[in-house]
DNA sequence: CTACTAACATACAGGCTGTATGTATGCAAC
DNA sequence: GTTGCATACATACAGCCTGTATGTTAGTAG
């Protein structure tokens, strides 16, 4: 058991701080949303005072983008973990795609990351986070399949940003009561569309 | 030129005041957005208190229900006016989605449509909202194209959701910069792809 | 040990939302 | 037409929240 009032480095007290504010924020931010959560009850729940939230961050926004930051690399990372590294390039979209909808069934997740998140912070700063983190799988998976001539070749961000949006609404879907079934059937024809069986008919570009 | 004061019945009143307050919200909350717009701001841009707008909706975010829908509506009717009748079901769905990107490069229409509305109203009542106006168009296109055979049977809800997400969002990173045709290239790819050359592989079910 | 700085806590100003209350106008019945 | 009620507002108020300014304590460098 510790006493209390040990002494400690400043750096550790400022990570702890941050840590608590972040956990407590995200906790709240997940159970209600952004502009239901206030910043008097956030750190009423972090066991801190109003100062310290505006001495670690500039303001309730910038909390809030540490915590989608947070949480958007907890995604990711479930998704690495979930999804073996060396399958044929099908099946590691496949297994990728599940790990993501699998992923986003935690409490309050699609609120965060796929309402509230584009909402308060824009959908630029949203795209840049995601690409950080979890689209960074996608897109490699989708170069891949692309290489093995698995897939036509087509723009990869637009396709990645596109892949990504119906992951996204799946994912939204899934958790209003929608059949996890019927969107895992569609994702999968959609991939699957994308292979290069015949010669796609010439586009009519305009 | 009509006097001032003139004798109206309360309806007209009524009509008229609401219109008033939201065209001014439309127009604030597309060139700002949901959250920076306050009532205040609204009814003076309008002409009338605080007390009129209270009186006519619930709270703010009705009115902003009120606009969304109007928007929404409005987005419609540019596609359909865009989209003549009777096309070949491929055609029919590629002229309603370049019809769809182009009416929603108006100001502000993807924020409000897109990010605040999914955030504020939440994605359920956009759903209803989206289904009562635009995605009919599209899951109507759908059906035509899976009877006419120039599409593989797919859950159909699933499939126009979906696709929507995929059309949103290009429409949001073509606003934000990026190559229209790269995007449209995808989307075109992503339909034609459910084009049913040969039969699918099995698809493994799990 | 001294001086400076970081990490907070407290106090304050401004703005916004929603509600309660007051007032004038349309409208319906007698 | 006037009496009475409901509708359409305007005004006033209470509560909350955000961001900032100021004060205080604890670490840290020289």
């Amino acid at each position: 058991m510790q006493q209390k009032s040990v002494r400690r480095s400043n750096r550790d007290r400022t990570e702890a701080t941050r840590a608590d504010l972040i956990a407590a924020a995200r906790k709240l931010f997940t159970e209600k949303s952004y502009a239901e959560t206030g910043t008097p009850e956030i750190v009423a729940a972090a066991g801190v005072t109003r100062g310290a939230l505006y001495h670690h961050f500039a303001d309730k926004q910038a909390l809030f983008a540490a915590v989608v930051e947070q949480e958007a690399a907890a995604v990711a990372e479930e998704i690495e973990r979930a999804s073996p590294p060396s399958l044929f390039a099908r099946d590691a979209l496949i297994a990728g795609s599940d790990a993501y909808l699998a992923a986003m069934r935690a409490r309050g997740r699609t609120r965060l990351l796929l309402l509230d998140g584009p909402a308060v912070l824009g959908r630029a700063a949203m795209d840049e986070i995601d690409n950080r983190h979890g689209n960074r799988t996608l897109r490699e998976g989708l170069v891949a399949a692309m290489r093995a001539q698995a897939m036509v070749k087509l723009p990869v961000d637009a396709l990645t940003a596109l892949l990504a949006a119906a992951f996204d609404r799946a994912a939204l879907a899934v958790e209003a009561g929608a059949s996890a079934d019927d969107y895992r059937t569609v994702l999968m024809a959609l991939i699957d569309g994308l292979s290069p069986h015949q010669a796609p008919r010439p586009a009519r570009t305009r």
